[in-house]
DNA sequence: TTGCCGCACCTGACACTGTCAAGTTAAAAG
DNA sequence: CTTTTAACTTGACAGTGTCAGGTGCGGCAA
């Protein structure tokens, strides 16, 4: 993979991170790498070509923190809950990569699946964590896959709340410590009680 | 009120609903309320001041369907469920609204309220339905601010998950429909078991 | 009636943006 | 040694936000 790519999707991240990815601009990307305002060219089509990089490599590392999260737990339940936390943890150290797969002009076009495996895999993770909890009993009262889509919510929420700064402005480490409490607490509720 | 301003706003509005707020652009609009490039300048100092309009606007007008949908529910949890809902539907049916007030990039500077009494009146209505449903019982294991953070998080997930068009790109009356059921399985886990 | 004020706009210019077209230059391939 | 190709560069264009400076016109004091 050539350097100059390299420095071209970092910067952008960075940026994006810094300022939403309304502040994205190709130019000012040229110019922190040095090179001329067309050099971005070479490696991306257009615009709209460096945010689905982006987007796909994006997920791939969401899922991967998920699994790598969940992995550890023997109890569904808490692996589901587990990756929930990774999957805030992730919007927080990644806002750049985060606020482009969800934020981006591309998702809203079509089904997200459909034009990005990347997401679809992602996705995959979840229902099959999910699916596994609801076997092991939790959340009998819905199926399996509405199971999968609250935890999303609630984990997709949190993430955008603080990330967003709706709530607050807090240090990541203190982001975490209230995803953490909310996310364990819907835990809590889920799991079956014991007659 | 002026006209013009009117028109300014709902023109952005609809333009920031179609393709995102990164598609807001002062010239377009102007030309689609057939006035000069300048004209919005008279009502709006900056990109940055109409965002913080509609901003004010949209939480205003949540705050309110919020309220009115929780009204008619003499059960406390019964109330914090609907205006989960109305929360949703506001997203869905006020998407230009929506985004504003939590994509722009007006959100990340310092706490919302602080800079936003009107956002902050919308937080209150959501912490005094939460209070009320905890004082009757509800999820007692956590205290009423968890709560409402939770529940907050899930519609807020359950809204953007839709209107971003990640979960899918159905017709609005599909996604309420979709939320209503997530929304309500997560009240149900939420009601203090009977003995 | 006249002169002036200020509101609600307009015209023009500037720097900046994405992107098309057309070089350049140095290494690899034949 | 020529030709091709990869990795850029320079230049131009339309579109953008926004500053500076008009313009016309209704209202109002003299």
């Amino acid at each position: 993979m050539s350097d100059l790519r390299k420095v071209i999707i970092e910067a952008s991240v960075s940026m994006i991170a810094k300022d939403g990815v309304r502040a994205l601009s190709f130019r000012e990307v040229a110019k922190k790498a040095k090179v001329s305002h067309q050099a971005p060219y070479h490696y991306f089509e257009n615009h709209f070509a460096i945010l689905k990089t982006i987007a796909e490599d994006g997920f791939r590392m969401l899922a991967e923190q998920m699994e790598a999260a969940a992995k550890p737990h023997p109890n569904p339940l808490q692996a589901l809950t587990a990756s929930g936390i990774a999957y805030v943890q992730f919007a927080v150290e990644h806002l750049g990569y985060f606020r482009v797969m969800f934020q981006s002009p591309l998702i809203s076009e079509k089904k997200l699946a459909e034009r990005m495996p990347e997401a679809e895999q992602a996705h995959g993770v979840l229902l099959s964590l999910a699916k596994n909890a609801w076997e092991s009993g939790v959340a009998r009262d819905m199926d399996s896959e509405s199971l999968a889509l609250l935890c999303w919510s609630t984990a997709h929420g949190m993430a955008t709340l603080l990330t967003e700064g709706v709530i607050s402005q807090e240090k990541p480490k203190e982001m975490m410590k209230i995803a953490t409490q909310v996310i364990e607490a819907l835990s809590a509720h889920l799991k079956p009680k014991p007659e």
